[in-house]
Order: structure tokens, then sequence, then C-alpha cells
DNA sequence: TCTGGGGTCCTAGGACCC
DNA sequence: TCTGGGGTCCTAGGACCC
């Protein structure tokens, strides 16, 4: 087991925030009937159930039926999702109000980084009591914090924490904690990992972390395998990223077992480019590559894809495309039967953008770094790098990013 | 238990360029 | 005409997450 040798020694700085049950807690909070009462949000299919729903066994995407029949005394209501928006809004405001350092993974989720916080704000034990109590008392939502010296670390703990809990794992116990727990508690290990991982009789992380290095590779691939070999010593050397922003907007619709012909294919298309080619306007984003991906009768999944030479929110132009797509695709799709037809635009990059290209085949270093410095003037670009200006596709700057609409959309 | 809707990241082969 | 190294982009599929 853990030796101290292995142990890390880095303090704990990250905390993972997670909103318990969130649809549900939302809607529990907002109206007094349905506090500690079984409750299911969404009526075709469990979108969240509340923790007295979870106790019959109902869990998130269950089909309604099941749901219902587990658990026939439960509260079903339809979702609100702008009640959510502003519920998530509210919490994140108090997230950003403790640290600058905040990255939302989800609606209901955030990594922080609160290094630095120790003299004005206390341990991060105590800054994690303190936002927990702060979600409590300003938006009225129960929330779980996990403290760790790792990201992926505090993810886990959180999770164990839960519901409505703190739970930090302490500087040098941080194998003590983790080499227990089977290895699907790892996030970025789902069933087809799982599966392939008991085959060879690893079932707990601690066997994992066991396993050789070249060996897990074999088994997983070689990013894979090295990053879990990683991860089952706590090593995970990401830091919280601030500004991330969506890279593909989709809609999809899944149509059941019956029968879908061409017309009705085309139809539905139509209503999911529109869909999407709509909110990319509205977060002022604009999509270069057209993805058309379909399920068949069999749950098999396809995808197909076209990349524009210039990027656009234009639903004209994106239909066409779109439809193109699905001429070339409908040969395969017909004889097994669509099961689902979804429309994704993928390669987002700001409406507001300017493309700066160059070409330094053969320049010195010198004027190449006087170019840089006068490029980051005028446009405030500090990922541009040297070795970005080398590379021959044009280089993307957003114009004067507006500090106020870096914010993840949710 | 035959399964919703919205995403991310990785891999691998082929085309193409210098 | 053939061969090599180094690199990017595109496409399709797969695994995973909430």
């Amino acid at each position: 087991m853990a030796t101290a040798s292995e142990q890390t020694t880095r303090d704990s700085r990250y905390l993972h925030a997670d909103l318990d049950a969130f649809y549900a807690s939302v809607e529990q909070r907002d109206d007094p009937a349905l506090a500690d009462r079984p409750l299911i949000v969404g009526e075709g299919v469990v979108l969240a159930a509340s923790y007295e729903a979870r106790a019959k066994g109902v869990r998130t995407a269950m089909n309604g039926g099941e749901a219902r029949r587990l658990c026939p005394e439960a509260l079903v209501v339809p979702p609100r999702m702008a009640a959510y928006s502003q519920a998530s809004a509210a919490v994140f405001a108090v997230f950003r109000d403790t640290t600058p350092l905040v990255e939302g993974l989800s609606i209901d989720e955030a990594f922080l980084d609160v290094s630095g916080l120790h003299r004005s704000s206390g341990t991060p034990v105590q800054i994690a009591a303190e936002l927990r109590e702060r979600v409590r008392v300003e938006v009225g939502l129960p929330l779980s914090v996990g403290v760790a010296s790792t990201k992926f670390l505090a993810k886990i703990a959180s999770a164990r924490g839960k519901p409505n809990g703190l739970l930090a794992v302490p500087a040098g116990e941080e194998l003590d904690f983790l080499w227990p727990l089977p290895v699907r508690a790892i996030w970025g290990v789902g069933p087809a990992t799982e599966t392939r991982l008991e085959s060879r009789g690893v079932t707990t992380v601690g066997e994992l972390a066991a396993v050789p290095e070249e060996m897990l590779q074999s088994w997983l691939g070689r990013s894979h395998g090295s990053h879990l070999h990683a991860l089952a010593h706590n090593r995970d050397a990401r830091s919280v990223t601030v500004g991330r922003r969506r890279k593909s907007v989709g809609a999809q619709q899944a149509l059941g077992r019956r029968s879908v012909g061409r017309p009705e294919a085309d139809v539905l298309l139509v209503e999911l480019v529109e869909r999407v080619s709509r909110r990319l306007r509205d977060g002022e984003r604009i999509a270069r590559t057209i993805e058309i991906r379909w399920r068949d009768q069999d749950m098999a999944s396809h995808t197909m894809s076209q990349t524009l030479d210039h990027p656009t929110d234009d639903t004209a132009v994106m239909l066409r495309s779109a439809r193109e797509l699905l001429s070339i695709a409908w040969p395969r799709i017909e004889p097994v039967g669509l099961g689902l037809l979804g429309f994704t635009a993928a390669n987002l990059s700001e409406q507001n953008a300017v493309q700066l290209g160059f070409d330094f085949s053969g320049r010195d270093r010198n004027e190449l770094d006087s170019t840089l410095d006068a490029v980051r003037e005028r446009f405030g670009g500090e990922a541009l790098t040297r070795g970005s200006l080398l590379g021959r596709s044009p280089i993307e700057m957003p114009v004067l990013p507006d500090p106020a609409t870096e914010d993840r959309e949710s």
C-alpha cells in the first residue's frame, strides 16, 4: 500500500464544488410543498431526482415509466431550464466572489483554486465550509465540496461527500483514501474501461496503481494508459483554467422505433439546424465544421462531417451542407432504420474575431519577435507565441475581448 | 433497463505541404 | 524517379461525462 515516499506533500489547494440533485433542489427550493418529498424532474426521461426518490432506486436518464414504477409516490414536474440557469449564475457569482480562479465544468459544478487565499480567507477547508454556507443562505441550495491537492481527487472527494457534505483529503493521506476505491470512481473510467480492467483482475485503484505503466498502455492505449497510471498515484498536473469556451453546439432528436422516411428526416433536419444556428447567433459564435450524426435501430452511432471554407452562423448555409451530408448518408441509413438524428456545428470561433495571416519562412528570430510584440500590443493576444506565428494557418484573435463575455455560457 | 440531450477528448489513417 | 522527416488539417469512430 502507500509508502511515505510515494505520497505527495503538496497543499490541498483545489475545491470541487457540486450542487446536489441540482434541478430537483431548485424545484424544492421554489415550492415548499415539494421539500423533503420524492421528486422527479422530467417526464419522458428522468433529468434529475431528489435524494428521496433516489432512495427508491430512481436514477438520472432512467425512462419515466420505470421511474414511476420504482417510486409511485414521487411527484413529477417538467423542467424549468430558465430557473436553473438563473440559479447557476447566482451560485457561480458566489464562487467568483471567493476566488477569480473558477473553472466551470457544467451548469452545476466547478473547480476553484484557493491557493494564495490562506492569509485573507483561511485554510482551504475553512473556505470550503464558508462557500457551502453562503450558497445555502444566499441561493438556497445544498452544495457538496471536495478539497484535495489535485483536481481529480477533489472531484472524487465531492462525490464521496454527497449529499450536502464537505470532504477534505489531507495532504499525505491521498493514496490511503484513493487506493481502496473501485476504479470506476476515477473520472474518465467508464463502463468500457472498467470491463477491460476487470477482465485482467483489476477492480480497485490500488490494484490499478500496482500495474506497470507500460502494461497499462498496452491494455488501454498509450495516452489513456499513462493518464490512468498517473491518476492512480494521485499525479494530476492539471490546473484550473478560467474562461473556457464551448467548442461545438449541437441538437438531436431521438425517434424511437417508428420508421422514418426521407421527407420526415429532412423536416427534422431543418428544425435541428434552425435550433443550432439560433444558439450560435445568440452566443455570437460561428462554426466551420458541419456534422450530422445518427443512430440506427441497432443503437450504433455514426457521424459524417464537412468542413467549410469559411465559418458561418447562417441557417441556409448550414442547412445546405447538412442536406448534402444527409443525401450521402441516406443509403447507409435507410436499410437499418433511423433511431436518432442529430446536427452539430463544431470548430467554433468568435464572431468578432480577426484572422491574421503570416508567412515567416526564412525570416530571422528578431524580426519574428518584434512582430509578435506589435501584434500583442494591438490585439492583446497573450496566447500568441512564436510557435503560432510560424504556423502556416491564419491565427484567429478575438478583437479586444470584453471580460464580461468570457464567461462560459451554460 | 433497450436508452435523452448536450457536451469533451482521443485515436488513427489519409491528403497535402515543405 | 524514388525516398525521408516533420508537420497540419480533415474525417470517422469511440469512450466518457453531466
